[in-house]
DNA sequence: CCCATAATGTTTATAATTAAAGTATATTAC
DNA sequence: GTAATATACTTTAATTATAAACATTATGGG
């Protein structure tokens, strides 16, 4: 009885990560469908109406979110997911057309803390306006118990996946 | 009473929208973040285990879909959602490679049709069994009921989103 | 204090990516 | 049949992106 239960288990388990793994590589592709999608559009957009890319976009919003509306290399790097050497040359460039600034800090002379200048800050305001219109009228067709469902899972998700990029980080 | 109730329909509607507008707006930035997270997992592995990029990966893997592994370079650049210069610089790369080949359409000379190679489909064979168990314990955190609801969801706005971006090609 | 180690950011070489213009071929309207 | 238009792909120039090597500064243990 034992040893059958055993080998039951095993086959149950088997069984359940071949379906988990089939279902989740299903999500997977749906997820990555959709974010294509989104930023597609959301490119072409930005580009077209208001001559700015996506790239400097995000990087100009995770400024504008913060109360000092500042934030140093590695925070941006690590914020938007991008290799530390892309935040450089992004920098560069948004600092040559006077979006953001370079700032020392004073209390550790290796760190760079860049600020949204009052330019890039009205600018970043105009354009994100009609981006939160844009992402409104994508996602319309969702209802709002859709709409909140996907938000719960996706926080639960996005949670998850942190816990195990830090895990990973660690070891 | 007439005006009243105009006046209150458009003060409800304003007031859904901008909710609606918000919560379109969390969505989006947690399937953007979660997309991001599981990019990096996935780029980082396969570059590392494997020395393949991403974006080589992607593209292989819609040709392995193929019942004859073949694809023409408009139809890979619509299902990557990447440009169509893009296809033609990742097609000569991967050609050099040996993982592709390029093929004439008898019938419309302006065609390229892209061949998995032998080498190109058991190179991507061994990749995608790893690949497949990355994304499974990336989600693995997900109940089964999760799971479902979530590809449920995403259907549906990849099914949108489709159609949405349809009409405005239309247009 | 000094050394090893870590953290921050830049540089380098290369790949990936875009938009726009260009080339070649096919299709459609007349 | 021919001209206009559309489609398929490539080229070009610039930007965005990565990984790895590097320089500088900070930190912690002896």
């Amino acid at each position: 009885m034992k040893a059958q239960s055993q080998t039951s288990d095993v086959v149950a388990n088997v069984s359940r990560s071949r379906i988990g793994n089939k279902s989740a590589l299903r999500a997977w592709l749906r997820l990555w469908s959709c974010v294509g999608s989104v930023e597609r559009v959301v490119r072409t957009r930005l580009y077209s109406d208001h001559g700015m890319t996506l790239p400097r976009f995000d990087y100009l919003s995770q400024l504008y979110r913060q109360p000092d509306r500042r934030m140093n290399m590695t925070e941006l790097s690590r914020r938007l997911m991008v290799s530390g050497g892309n935040v450089t040359g992004l920098t560069d460039r948004l600092v040559a057309d006077g979006l953001v600034k370079r700032e020392q800090d004073p209390s550790d002379r290796r760190v760079q803390i860049i600020a949204l200048s009052d330019y890039g800050y009205e600018r970043f305001t105009q354009v994100a306006h009609e981006h939160e219109k844009w992402i409104g009228e994508l996602f319309e067709d969702l209802n709002s118990n859709q709409m909140r469902v996907l938000n719960q899972t996706l926080g639960q998700l996005k949670t998850s996946l942190e816990e195990k990029l830090n895990e990973q980080q660690e070891e």
